[in-house]
DNA sequence: GACCGATCTGGGAGCGCTCCCAGAAAGTGA
DNA sequence: TCACTTTCTGGGAGCGCTCCCAGATCGGTC
């Protein structure tokens, strides 16, 4: 039987039925395509909007082959991870550039060894277009399990085992750690010290790297200089009182995280330094919702959330339309917000 | 032409001529349906494992009429929310159900009158079968806009303009509130203050209603001992050191929430009192990452996020079975952990 | 051995859509 | 006017799956 019955909700049959034409032509007038008359494609607009039709979009992709639904993976094998405002920004703006492209967000996370196998068997099962993934540590195994699979993967960071024909959007977090040296150089501090991440963490890696690197090229020897802080604002408080006992005549410190920065301020308010007087800070994301609320306000490092994930999916729609974008690795840059901590 | 052709993603058909019987067979065989002989079962099992076969979702969805994917919908008008370790358990833990049960998890947010309007069509163009909703403002109009919807949808927390034919799952906020108060009094505190959250956040308003009966209850009027903090950790900070100078004789706080809780004990080590020997604090949420981390470790109302969406999840499946679950708003219990600060 | 119910199987229809193709209608130039 | 291209239209096929139904097979009982 045909499907005028109401209560139903209605097909692309019955929109192209009360316009008075054919379903082909009803899918012409709604998809953009050309060759169809402007009276058709009024009526067939008319029709849809008196109707409330909205396509079904199971059988659309039956066709197509096109889900229209982009996956968000997220690695974090360590819960604490979950503090990180980082996450939830990078979600939302994804949500936000997916949506008005009329796709769909399908969000994952991966934590056990379980979950790769379910997450690699769901890419594998054509349920998205493509997927962006976060995986942020070193030891991941997901980015590796990802790298073969048949639906296009662009990778956000630097994932561990890094390049080999996998597409990934990164901060320049050398520059950063360079950026954040030079700065305290240029304010006449010597006595430099850094509270760095895990360093099972590239990001964390490659800031320390461009922070030894601009010291070293100003004759100040980096070593003995850092004590990691694990990216927490206890472990940033813990680290810079180590820092404190080997190093009493430090005046600068870099913190590669603004939590971690929030730690140290803590640490040198509870030791007597003042900043920026004594020691000068400088912190690492510039989160909107930290920076700013910290007392002084800090000086950081300052990367876009948005801006990578607005790249990662430029890429992977480059991907999906069947294109081969020539970069393979990009770097984001990053610059520096001078606030009252140096 | 039949689709035996290699290179592309096995169907359903290639499996079937595989195992060397009908689709129909295959079909059953793989969706556990009854009258299949054990040979027959054993034989396509065996085929798709060999084929990798992985049915085509948009092929079954088509004909089933469900997706198999829940929508989580999060509305937070102010970008502030973002920090809120909250959100991030709630996704994680409703992913983690979600998948286990074979579903998929979209998430969606809403921030502006126009997500309202793409996300009520979207929910209609039904792409998904059901919705897990938190809006935790009171002023928000999205619960409203919602209410109509062919889709079943299960809110999270009490809307603003709460119940009227809508499945909602909260906190019990005013026995929590209750809860903290009367563990103060029981301290033998009777200076006690509160620094409680926006009151245009439903739960806010019911943690300060528990607070004041209990207080109320004890013959202590709870007229003047409130200060909003705006959930943050620099409004508790503030409205601490308004309470304060206002009652210099204070020897309890109950904060709203953990942030506004870790603000207050930095207002009252800057103003010298000592925790919890001159003010003992209670905290709301205790979130792993916040409370145990504080100096001193926080006494705190807990509630397990986890539980609400699980709940959340159970009511929308009873939905989806076409059961009409008779409580149509449920209230999870919430505890007191005691810790150091009282 | 005949009968009957339970168990099992394969073919056909159809979910709502897009795409291909044949053919109608309209426009163009000699 | 006619041939010929261009624009537009509707019917048919088919995407991969589930569900229904008719028929085959199997066991047990009289």
């Amino acid at each position: 039987m045909a499907s005028s019955v109401s209560g139903d909700r209605p097909t692309l049959e019955d929109v192209a039925a009360y316009a008075g034409v054919s379903r082909s032509t009803a899918s012409r007038a709604l998809n953009e395509g050309s060759y169809v008359s402007r009276r058709a494609r009024e009526a067939v607009l008319a029709a849809a909007r008196d109707l409330g039709y909205s396509p079904n979009q199971a059988a659309r992709s039956l066709v197509t082959r096109r889900t229209g639904a982009i996956a968000l993976i997220l690695s974090e094998p360590e819960t604490k991870v979950l503090t990180d405002p980082y996450f939830l920004t990078l979600m939302r703006e994804a949500f936000r550039i997916l949506a008005t492209g009329g796709s769909q967000m399908l969000v994952m996370f991966v934590g056990t060894r379980d979950d790769i196998q379910r997450t690699t068997k769901f890419l594998e099962g054509g349920h998205v277009d493509g997927a962006l993934v976060v995986a942020p540590h070193a030891g991941d195994p997901l980015p590796t399990a990802l790298r073969l699979m048949r639906v296009p993967v662009v990778f956000g960071g630097r994932p561990g085992n890094a390049g080999k024909g996998m597409y990934t959007v990164d901060y320049d977090n050398v520059a950063g750690g360079r950026l954040a040296a030079t700065h305290l150089l240029e304010r006449g501090r010597r006595g430099i010290v850094t509270v760095c991440g895990s360093q099972d963490h590239p990001a964390a890696q490659d800031r320390l790297l461009g922070w030894q690197k601009a010291l070293a090229e100003h004759g100040i020897s980096p070593e003995g200089r850092a004590e990691s802080g694990d990216f927490t604002q206890a472990g940033g408080e813990a680290a810079m009182t180590r820092l404190l006992a080997r190093h009493p005549d430090l005046d600068a410190v870099f913190a590669a995280s603004d939590p971690m920065a929030a730690g140290v301020l803590q640490a040198l308010r509870f030791h007597g330094r003042r900043v920026p007087e004594d020691v000068a800070v400088v912190g690492f994301d510039d989160h909107p919702s930290m920076t700013p609320t910290l007392t002084p306000p800090l000086t950081s490092v300052h990367q876009e959330p948005g801006e990578q994930v607005r790249h990662m999916i430029m890429i992977l729609q480059d991907l999906l339309a069947g294109h081969t974008p020539p970069l393979r690795r990009q770097l984001l840059p990053v610059s520096l917000t001078i606030r009252a901590s140096t």
